[in-house]
This record gives structure tokens, C-alpha cells and sequence, in this order.
RNA sequence: CGGUGAGUAGCGCAGCUUGGUAGCGCACUUGGUUUGGGUCCAAGGGGUCGCAGGUUCGAAUCCUGUCUCACCGACCA
């Protein structure tokens, strides 16, 4: 490709709305343009890229024993309907409806679509297991789309499904999927980690995301130091403190605390660490059989953070979680938020494990304006139960046994689930069984973000220059930089010539034909992040050779003319 | 959804307080100059100042409405 035949489109300035380094690249070296607040055009340099990673994700899927369709972006509502997620789903599903009135959405996902064709279209344990998979546009509106490419509400993602008449089977889907997904990452050339995770709305039991290590990631990430363990900080289970429990001394005594409110205050009044405190939280108890909702109390060491996955998941609480109002407290404790502890609540306590470990702690005294120190467990308060409901913090132990946590930032690029029957039984969709028997389908759903994978290679692997981009989705191995070459025709000669040469050896080149100063084609060049430059300069050209620069490493070395292509093609 | 801020040329911005019909840098066009890291000089082209309404002799500027965009928040006892 010549670039005076091209669409380069790069420039020097960042527009003003690009938060993020890979969003600021990719519009300043010209891979998309915003078209509306998360939808993006992908200009050329930036398609040879998606179309990398798609062919990559491609390749690794096949390989890997699934095959590939197509669906339609735009699903009838019925469909939705019928697996109950036209509900479920929130505004972050868009709806549509056609000239006739009927109702549509933009597909934010394929469940339905596959379960429904499955289900008309295999009709025997003979045809199982299977596995399917499509590279589609997907449309979410998103609350906030942000960050470019990143978070965009229309994105490009792999998505696939597999079917099975056991969980033997899907298991074993599971594992290969597992093991393509590592090779497409690899090959992508992204350092990354599978991490336990959250299983989401889309339901299901086991799940593992993929995520790529960037320090703007969106997810936290905690992992041990000492052994494969990583898990989304949503789910990490924080285990309860190895050390022994510190012997009770203290007996419990009140004191006025008036206008200290807070944990911080708490601890400046008394003198001590956040971690000799207790905090509770008050929020909105499960609904009972006559839909009434009743308050419930979590309790959390000073220095800790609740985690409102773990706290949702409790049978006790009202999912999504909901605070309490200050109303709402201020009717049943008779007691202002800032004063509460778990003494004398009439209402449930749900302790963590680690506030659990505390002996003589200070909390509030459910009394405006008052505190409690040297409060014990068991003696002060017998009516408890313990659980998980923090979040995991660096420095814990790992929840494995080994080692110690530390947390990472990561963008999450893949995520696998065992579905189990959600959709094959909201849609009937079975098989008649050895036995003859009709039999649901469990399932499984593997997505990955092939668009969001750009992004997020950006994120890992770029300087103060520009981008520079693993080999394997490059949108040029090769540029070719000829000095001043419309003054030059033994410099035209050699830039032809190689450029020939590159071509046909099926090398993919970015020829600089254009009459700019060097250093605006080398700028230009390393601000897309091509990985290898080859430039031509009367200099050299005197001894037969030219230069070769090396995107990543800075390297320069003088060719021969006669090598530059074996080189190359070997990088 | 809540909070904050912003919409003036393709991009980055000034002008608005104190109303008088729009400017700078980059990019673009032409000519010259320069040529191993974003040359320099000169001459050009390009904007219904987000949109609608109002005040006024006169509105980018003041008022009202509206749309769009960005950032922050949705962890607090």
C-alpha cells in the first residue's frame, strides 16, 4: 500500500473528549473516527487491525471444534419474551419497532436467536454435542459509554454457544474453550489471566473472564502472589483472618461522641485504627411472603469495603441492594446514621468475617450521638450470623491457602459461562436421548471482544510516540521510508524495488511515497506503530545498504539491500 | 439516573463580563524555500458561532427553552 494512495488521516493534536491513551491513538492515528457518543467508524488502518484479531479469534475457534454462522442483529421481541429477558433486561436493551408496529431489539446478545434455531434444528443426542459461534455486531446502550472503543454501544464480538445432553459434556467444551481462549491471547501476542468470576445476569454457575493487564483497566483484579489464583475482586472470596483472636479484656462502656460521624472520626476521637472499628450498614431487607420489606444490618471492619454482589447473593437481602434512607433508620433504630452498631438492633445482623475476628471494638451505640468501646461478640451481642460480604483487598491471604493478594487492573476481553437450562428451558429447546426420552439442552456461552481487544492491545503496548503493535495484528508489518525520494531516482529505484519485492513475498508494506520531510513520515509512522521501518537514504544506499529500525526496541542496524527481505520476513 | 462543565472552520482554542456582523495555531490550496526526526516565507479557500424562540435599531455576546457531547458519582454510617 502507498500511503499517497491511502487513507492515513493522522494527527498531530488530540481531540479534547479522549480520556484514555488507547482512544486518544486510535482517533490520532486515524483507526476510527466518532460518529455519535459510542458509535465509531473504523477507518482503514484501524479495520486491517479488527479484521486481525477477528481472524485470529477465527482460526483458534475452529481449530478449537467450533463452527461459525451468522445471525441477524435485529430479533423479534417474541423471542425475548420467551426467555423472559424482555423483562429482565434493562433500558440498556434497545427496542425498536417496524413500519407494522411490531416490536424488535438490537441484539445485545444471541442466546435467543441460537436456542430457538437449535432447538428447530437438532432434534437428536446424535447431533451433540455442538458448538456454534458467530463475529457480529452487538448493540448495548450503555448508561455511559465511555473510553472510545473500549465502551462503545455498538462493538464487534465473538460470540459462540455450545449444547449438551450432559454436563460431562459441557464440561469438556468448557476446558477446550478455556484452553482456545489462552491460545487466541497468546497469539495475539496481550499478556493476560484468566480470573474467576461473577457469572452476571446471564446466569449460570461457573464462569471465567479473560482479562488483559492495563493499569486503566475497569475491573479489579486480585491474584496471589504465589500461585495461579485470580479472581474478579467482585467475587474473591476474603476468607476470615489467619491470625489468632486477640482474648476479650475490655468491657463495653458507653461514650458521648456528638458530631462524630464517621469511621475517620472515630478513630481520630478514640485515638485507634480503622481496624479496631466496626461499621454498619443498613439496607433493605428480601421481601417476605406478604411483599414486605424489613430492614437488615451488615457489619464491616472500619477499613473495609462492602461488596454488593456478595451482599445481594445473602437470602436476606433485597437485590439489587438498596441503602436504607435515613427516614427509614431514623423510624426503626430511632437512632441517626453515624451512631449505629450492632448492639440491641431489632433487626437481623449479618456480620463479615473479619469484623467477626474483633475483639474489643469500638462501634456505634444506636443511641444519636454515642459511641460503644471494648464491645465483644458473643458477650455483648448474641444474635449474629457471620458471612462473606467484603471486598478482597491487597495484602489478604489468598483464598486458596497460599500466599498473599495483591491487586491488579485488568480489561476484561473475554468471559466464559456454563449456562446451564436458563434458555433451553424458558424456550424448550431439547433432544430425544438415547432412551428416547425428550431431554432439555444444558448450554454453554463464550464471548469475546474483538473490538475492545484493539483497545485494549493499545492500552498494553504503546510509548510516548505512538502505538506499537504486536506483529500479529499490525496493520503493516513493514513501512518504507525513502528520503527525499522526487530528488532521487537511485532512491526511487531502491524504494521501488523493494517495495516489489516485499509485495509479492505476501509482506504487508506501507510504502511512504509521499513528498513529506523524514520527519513527518516517521512520526506518522511510529504513531501507528508499525512494527518494522525500513528507510532508504542516500547515506547508505553508497555502500548498498539501508537502515532497519525496530518498532519495540528502538533497534537500528544497517542492511544489505539484498537482506532487508529475509530479515523482515523473519522478524 | 444524579452532579459538573462544554458546544465558535476538519482538529485545538480565543472572543462573551462591558451587544456593533468573527479571530489565532494546526490541517488544507498555490508559489517559492528547505530536506535523516513534525522547515521557513508569502498569498489563498473554508464558519447560518449546536438548534429554536425572545430582548434590542443591532445578538457569538443578554434571557428562555431545547438538543448534543464530555467528565465525575451511584461504598456511606
Amino acid at each position: 500500500m502507498r500511503t499517497s494512495q491511502y487513507l492515513l488521516s493522522t494527527q498531530k493534536e488530540t481531540p479534547a473528549d479522549a480520556e484514555v491513551v488507547s482512544h486518544q491513538l486510535m482517533l490520532r492515528a486515524g483507526m476510527v473516527r466518532k460518529l455519535a457518543s459510542g458509535l465509531y467508524t473504523w477507518l482503514p488502518s484501524g479495520l486491517r487491525v479488527l479484521n486481525k484479531v477477528a481472524d485470529i479469534v477465527r482460526q483458534e475457534m475452529n481449530k478449537a471444534g467450533a463452527i461459525e454462522m451468522l445471525m441477524p442483529v435485529v430479533q423479534p421481541a417474541d423471542l425475548w419474551q420467551e426467555s423472559g429477558r424482555w423483562d429482565e433486561y434493562g433500558p440498556e436493551l434497545l427496542r425498536v419497532k417496524d413500519r407494522h408496529n411490531r416490536d424488535f431489539v438490537l441484539g445485545p446478545t444471541h442466546e435467543e436467536v441460537i436456542t430457538s434455531l437449535v432447538k428447530n434444528e437438532i432434534s437428536s443426542y446424535k447431533q451433540l454435542p455442538i458448538n456454534l459461534y458467530q463475529i457480529q455486531t452487538k448493540f448495548r446502550d450503555e448508561v455511559r459509554p465511555r473510553f472510545g472503543i473500549m465502551r462503545g454501544r455498538e462493538f464487534t464480538m465473538k460470540d459462540a454457544y455450545s449444547f449438551h445432553t450432559s454436563d460431562e459434556s459441557l464440561q469438556q467444551t468448557y476446558q477446550g474453550m478455556f484452553q482456545a481462549y489462552c491460545n487466541i491471547f497468546e497469539r495475539l501476542g496481550l499478556e493476560f489471566r484468566p480470573v474467576i468470576a461473577d457469572s452476571g445476569s446471564i446466569g449460570g454457575a461457573v464462569s471465567h473472564e479473560f482479562h488483559v493487564l492495563a493499569e486503566s483497566g475497569e475491573d479489579a483484579i486480585a491474584f496471589s502472589d504465589s500461585s495461579d489464583y485470580a479472581a474478579n475482586v467482585e467475587m474473591a472470596e476474603a476468607i476470615a483472618p489467619v491470625t489468632e483472636q486477640v482474648p476479650a479484656m475490655s468491657v463495653k462502656t458507653q461514650v458521648a461522641t456528638p458530631d462524630v460521624k464517621t469511621i475517620q472520626q472515630v478513630c481520630s476521637h478514640f485515638n485507634i485504627t480503622a481496624d479496631k472499628t466496626v461499621k454498619t450498614i443498613v439496607v433493605l431487607g428480601a421481601e417476605n411472603e406478604k411483599g414486605q420489606q424489613d430492614l437488615v444490618a451488615l457489619v464491616l471492619r472500619g477499613d473495609h469495603s462492602l461488596n454488593n454482589i456478595k451482599a445481594e447473593k445473602l437470602a436476606e437481602v433485597y437485590a439489587p441492594l438498596t441503602m436504607a434512607t435515613d427516614a427509614q433508620i431514623l423510624e426503626k433504630i430511632n437512632c441517626e446514621v453515624g451512631s449505629i452498631g450492632p448492639i440491641g438492633l431489632p433487626i437481623p445482623i449479618i456480620v463479615d468475617r473479619s469484623a467477626a475476628h474483633l475483639t474489643d471494638f469500638v462501634c456505634g451505640a444506636n443511641e444519636t450521638g454515642s459511641h460503644l468501646t471494648g464491645v465483644n461478640w458473643d458477650k455483648d451481642i448474641a444474635d449474629y450470623q457471620i458471612a462473606d460480604i467484603r471486598n478482597i483487598e491487597a495484602g489478604d491471604p489468598s483464598p486458596d491457602g497460599q500466599g498473599t493478594i495483591e491487586i491488579k487492573r485488568g480489561i476484561e476481553v473475554g468471559h466464559i459461562f456454563q449456562l446451564g437450562e436458563k434458555y433451553s428451558s424458558a424456550m424448550g429447546c431439547g433432544v430425544l436421548n438415547e432412551q428416547g426420552k425428550h431431554q432439555i439442552l444444558t448450554m454453554g456461552c463464550y464471548g469475546i471482544g474483538v473490538s475492545r481487544i484493539v483497545a485494549a492491545a493499545i492500552e498494553q503496548n504503546h510509548d510516548k510516540y505512538g502505538i506499537i503493535w504486536p506483529d500479529a495484528i499490525a496493520p503493516f508489518k513493514v513501512a518504507l521510508i525513502p528520503m527525499n525520494m522526487h530528488k532521487s531516482h537511485r532512491i526511487q529505484q531502491v524504494a521501488e524495488s523493494l517495495y516489489e519485492q516485499l509485495v509479492s513475498a505476501g509482506i504487508e508494506v506501507l510504502f511512504d511515497d509521499r513528498k513529506e520531510r523524514p520527519g513527518v513520515m516517521f512520526n506518522d509512522m511510529e504513531l501507528i506503530g508499525i512494527p518494522h521501518t525500513i528507510v532508504i537514504g542516500e547515506r547508505n544506499l553508497d555502500e548498498n545498504k539501508v537502515e532497519y529500525k525496530n518498532r519495540r526496541s528502538g533497534e537500528k542496524q544497517l542492511v544489505e539491500i539484498d537482506n532487508v527481505l529475509s530479515l523482515v520476513a523473519d522478524c
